[in-house]
DNA sequence: ATTCTTGCAAAGCCTTTGCAACTGC
DNA sequence: GCAGTTGCAAAGGCTTTGCAAGAAT
C-alpha cells in the first residue's frame, strides 16, 4: 500500500450490506457478492474487470463474468469503488477505507503510483467556485515512466517499434 | 473558444504534412485527411468519431468511419490532437494551437469547461520530482454539474430514474 | 510503377442484457 | 413464495482490420 488507509466505521462488507438493504427496492446480498467485496478489499490495487476474474480465479473462487460486471456497477454506487477511465477497459480503485489520492501511470510497466495533495484540493475549489461549476468528484491521471522504466529505455518501447 | 489561442508556426495542415512526410516509411497526404483536419481546426471543440462524422456529412464533407478512425490516430501522433479519456467512447481535444488546459464536465448536459492553471504545473512538476517520474502529460477532468444544470435539478437526473 | 490509402464488411474487444433456473429474505 | 440474483449465451456499442480497388508520389 502506498498511503495510509483511512480508518472506518464499518468494514467494507457492511457498507456494502447496509447500501443494500436501504435501498427503495432492498437488494439482496449474494455469497458471490461477498466473495467479491472480501476479495477486492483483501488488498489495495487497482484493477479492471478481467483482472478481478483472473484474481479471483486463482484464490479458487468461482464468479461469473456478468455478476462480476453486475457487482461492481452496485459498489460504485455504494461507494466503496470508484471508477477511473483510463483507456479502453473501465479501471476500479478503491473509494472506501482509502484516502482521495491521485495517480502516475507508468506507460511501459503499467505501474500506478498514488499521491495526495492538499494544493490540488484547495486550487480545484477555487477553480470551480471561479466557474460557478459544483464538482462531485475528480480524476488526475499523469502519463508518462517511472524511474526505472526510464533507465532502462532499451526494453520494448514504442520507439523501438518505429524502427522495425 | 474559452481560451486564447496559442501562436504557432504553421497551420495544422502544414504539420501534419511535415509530420507525414519525415517518417521512416513515408506516409502519404490524401483529399481526405486534408478535410479532416481543416474541418477540425476550423472550431474549437471537443469531439469523438460518431460526432466528427456526423459534423462532417452535415458539412457537405463524405468520408467514412474506417479512414476517420485511421487518420485520427495519425493525428494524435502528429501532435495535432489529444485523446481524452472520460467514459466508453474516446474524445478529441486540440492539441496544436490551443494552450495545456484542464476539464470542468457538466454530467448532465455534457458542457466542457476549460481552464488553465500555473499552480497545477507547478504542483505536477514537484511531485514527479518527488517519485522520479518523467511525466510525458496528464489530464485532469473534474466531474459535476455546471450552474444552470444545477440550478434547474428537475430535468432528468439520476435521482429521478432512481425514484420510478 | 510502386506503395500507401480507402471503403466495405467482417471481426474484435469489452460490456450489457434476455431469460430460465436458482436463492436470499 | 415472492422478488431479486445468477449464468449462459446472445446482442450491443465502439473500434480495428483484411482485402481488393483506387490514388498519391
Amino acid at each position: 500500500m502506498s498511503l495510509p488507509a483511512v480508518k472506518v466505521a464499518h468494514t467494507p462488507e457492511e457498507k456494502f450490506r447496509e447500501y443494500l438493504s436501504s435501498r427503495a427496492k432492498p437488494q439482496r446480498f449474494t455469497e458471490q457478492q461477498r466473495d467479491m467485496v472480501r476479495y477486492i478489499f483483501s488488498q489495495h490495487k487497482h484493477f479492471d474487470a478481467d483482472q478481478l476474474i483472473d484474481g479471483m480465479k486463482a484464490a479458487g473462487l468461482d464468479v461469473s463474468r456478468a455478476t462480476v460486471y453486475r457487482t461492481l456497477t452496485k459498489l460504485v454506487d455504494a461507494g466503496l469503488l470508484r471508477k477511473l477511465d483510463i483507456g479502453p477497459r473501465v479501471c476500479y480503485d478503491h473509494d472506501y477505507g482509502y484516502p482521495q489520492h491521485e495517480h502516475l501511470q507508468c506507460s511501459k510497466c503499467g505501474k500506478m503510483i498514488e499521491f495526495q495533495s492538499k494544493v490540488l484540493e484547495e486550487l480545484l475549489r477555487t477553480v470551480c467556485q471561479e466557474h460557478q461549476f459544483h464538482p462531485s468528484g475528480h480524476t488526475l491521471i499523469v502519463r508518462g515512466n517511472c524511474s526505472e522504466c526510464h533507465r532502462t529505455r532499451t526494453s520494448g518501447s514504442k520507439r523501438m517499434l518505429d524502427l522495425i
